[in-house]
DNA sequence: TTGCCCATGTAATTTGTTACATGATTTA
DNA sequence: TAAATCATGTAACAAATTACATGGGCAA
């Protein structure tokens, strides 16, 4: 193969990263240098409201990917044979690479959801209507904490001006949350009156029926 | 660690499948015998909307594995050599085990939410403003068309009394795509008072809506 | 001096996708 | 009779997690 070959097939690679390094080295756009370290715990405190935060391993090998792309770029701090610090900087190929993705409107398809919480509430002919609506109160419960962390997140966003945009992603993520607060609410409602049996207007018998071979689809 | 401890950790392992072999269990619990093709279809039309819908090549290995524990089981109809259709059913000892799992409080972890689209929105002090706008603007156009194709969905679940959990759900699923709606208007609006210009602190600034009603339904 | 946080990394494993191979049945 | 759809499966690979190994610095 030649070298130009191979030049070409590193720069399809390269296009086609999985979000996961583009959302690395977002983190490295940002003013400043960071160890892997680091930038777990960010993604732990932020970026896991609108997106997810990989696992420590994951990045650093993302790290390790992004520097051999030449995206990013490393130094030791301390003496040489030493294993310690090591901090990454986005390289101007790499803020260039990263732009491009970004402003990419075809390349961002939907929005990834695994709702647990609904998988169960679809399986509610299985459960117990108490369980199962004690699932959905959990479920609230929880929703409220990470709410409080979203704002918390917020706060500290603010305020500071290269991070006008992440302060923008977080006040996505708290009317998202104070939205999931709402539609679990009336997912509950809805659970309620299905146990109550359904209201008057029309036909409701209690529906329980076996109600034989849907044929799925 | 001790070797009883060992034995109890595997143990655990084992009882804790992933989420998506009881996706695809659950699939299996509705009335009927059906092939993977089917499953994967079915997951194509109504569970990625609250959930996902794994590769068909998953949902062969998820069925072998689940007839493996006596979750399910197959038969073939047609001659025995022919690799021909082999319909599933879920087992007792599968239901049982399903019905433990999905009224589990403890178990279902928060929502995996990967928003692309805010990845996105959070990089945007390296992307054109106009073309941001335009990640954004596409977004609500796909989840508009997402929109139609819940409702259908919802539509098809309606007055089959053994729908009424899938129903639920899929109930939950729009309107959580018509929240998805209004919230990436308001960040639409966001976006367009930061490039604007913030407006004098008290409030009112002229922010052009889209003209859509976000919130059908 | 014990335990926690900082810090980096490897190895094993699981989870999930895409590409490919195969052939039957239905429909235009 | 050509095509699409139904239907099952394997193989290769990519993505991601958990468990493990290592060690410095600091505080109770």
């Amino acid at each position: 193969m030649t070298s130009s070959q191979i030049r070409k097939k590193q720069e399809a690679r390269a296009r086609e990263l999985p979000a996961t390094a583009w959302a690395v080295l977002g983190l490295l756009s940002f003013p400043g240098e960071r160890t892997g370290y680091e930038l777990k715990k960010w993604a732990d405190a932020s970026l896991r409201f609108f997106y997810w935060s990989p696992a420590i391993s994951q990045i650093y090998a993302e790290l390790r990917r992004l520097e051999g792309l030449g995206y990013a770029d490393s130094r030791r701090s301390g003496p040489e044979e030493v294993r310690t610090k090591r901090r990454y900087a986005i390289t101007d190929a790499g803020r260039a690479a990263l732009a491009d993705w970004a402003s990419d409107t075809a390349e961002a398809g939907p929005p990834v959801l695994k709702h647990g919480v609904l998988l169960r509430v679809w399986l509610g002919h299985l459960a117990d209507p108490a369980r199962l609506r004690a699932v959905v109160a959990d479920h609230i419960a929880r929703t409220r904490e990470e709410l409080a962390e979203v704002r918390e997140a917020r706060t500290r966003a603010a305020d500071t001006p290269a991070w006008t945009y992440p302060e923008l992603a977080l006040r996505w993520s708290e009317r998202h949350h104070e939205a999931e607060l709402t539609l679990a609410e009336a997912l509950l409602a809805d659970l309620d009156e299905l146990a109550d049996g359904p209201p008057p207007a029309g036909g409701g018998a209690p529906r329980q029926g076996t109600g034989d071979a849907p044929t799925g689809g």
